[in-house]
DNA sequence: CAAGATTGACCCATCAATCTTC
DNA sequence: GAAGATTGATGGGTCAATCTTG
């Protein structure tokens, strides 16, 4: 809703001014139209979805490729939910596998299969270059360098919320 | 996956160096993030979506408060059978109703009610809030800047593909 | 046959409830 | 009781199929 078309006054609320808009338009068509894009890719390309690949890269980067369930949720910002069910799912294509936990019973680790490395090794080049060519390439180092130092800062204060 | 851990040279593949993980990464982030903290404030706040409220933006932009289904779906980068679906769902609530179009008979109306009017006029000044705090408020006006030019460039590129 | 629009089946995310172990 | 983790129900998005009118 633009300033102009308002109705009622409302004198507290500091709207946006046009350029502020734009701006703010510009990123939320970003975030919806840049992963579409991307999972869109990968999947008719490799089988995966942008979450299947996400996870299999927090397991590449883990000691002995395994992760505990609680820590991968943080690392992938996700819930604990959301990754129980992932896991499920990934688990029944053969991506990762479940082992129980010696040292605390209550807990389960999420482990990387030698299908799963093979699917993120096979993925990985195509989804790097799907990344350039829909994003890094469209901009100057600059500003792209600037996109994610802006992203970073939001991203700080998102999280510093979650306590 | 980072360059470091893969076992097979890939001469071919432009990895993107750590500054570039980096940036892709916060964006990433903030992709997850944000959409999600601005969503739940406006589902606890006024009970209505991000996507309902995308809808009802369109709608107050447009003459008379309607616009086609195909129209709307193009202004609100949505699938045509995606907002089917959402358009259903808010005639149930009772924000927008459907009315045949005279001069095309396949054709439908979405049209805001007073409902929906009433709704985003109080919706909107806590939405832009909520954008503020947690987005605007956090970067320098040149950051913010940044950020919307980078994202408008790679809008324009992803826009240009759907042809 | 193409365009406008809708439908239903399937897939994924969220939320609250639950279970086990600490 | 709190922490680790899972489950099932519900709501929303995607895709292919369908229907109607141009």
């Amino acid at each position: 809703m633009t300033r102009a078309t308002r109705t009622i006054p409302a004198q507290t609320t500091r709207w946006l001014s046009a350029d502020e808009q734009r701006h703010w338009r510009a990123f939320i068509s970003a975030v919806e139209l840049l992963p579409d894009r991307l999972q869109r890719d990968l999947v008719a390309e490799h089988g995966i979805t942008m979450a299947d690949y996400e996870i299999l890269v927090r397991l590449s980067e883990a000691e002995g490729r395994r992760l505990r369930m609680s820590e991968l949720a943080e690392r992938s910002l996700s819930s604990r939910s959301r990754l129980s069910h992932q896991i499920s799912r990934m688990e029944a294509a053969g991506l990762v596998r479940r082992e129980d936990c010696a040292e605390d019973r209550r807990g389960q680790w999420a482990v990387m299969t030698a299908q799963g490395w093979a699917a993120i090794e096979t993925a990985a080049p195509d989804h790097v270059e799907s990344v350039r060519a829909h994003l890094v390439d469209q901009l100057t180092p600059a500003e792209f360098a600037a996109l994610g130092r802006a992203c970073a800062k939001v991203v700080d204060h998102l999280q510093s919320l979650e306590d």
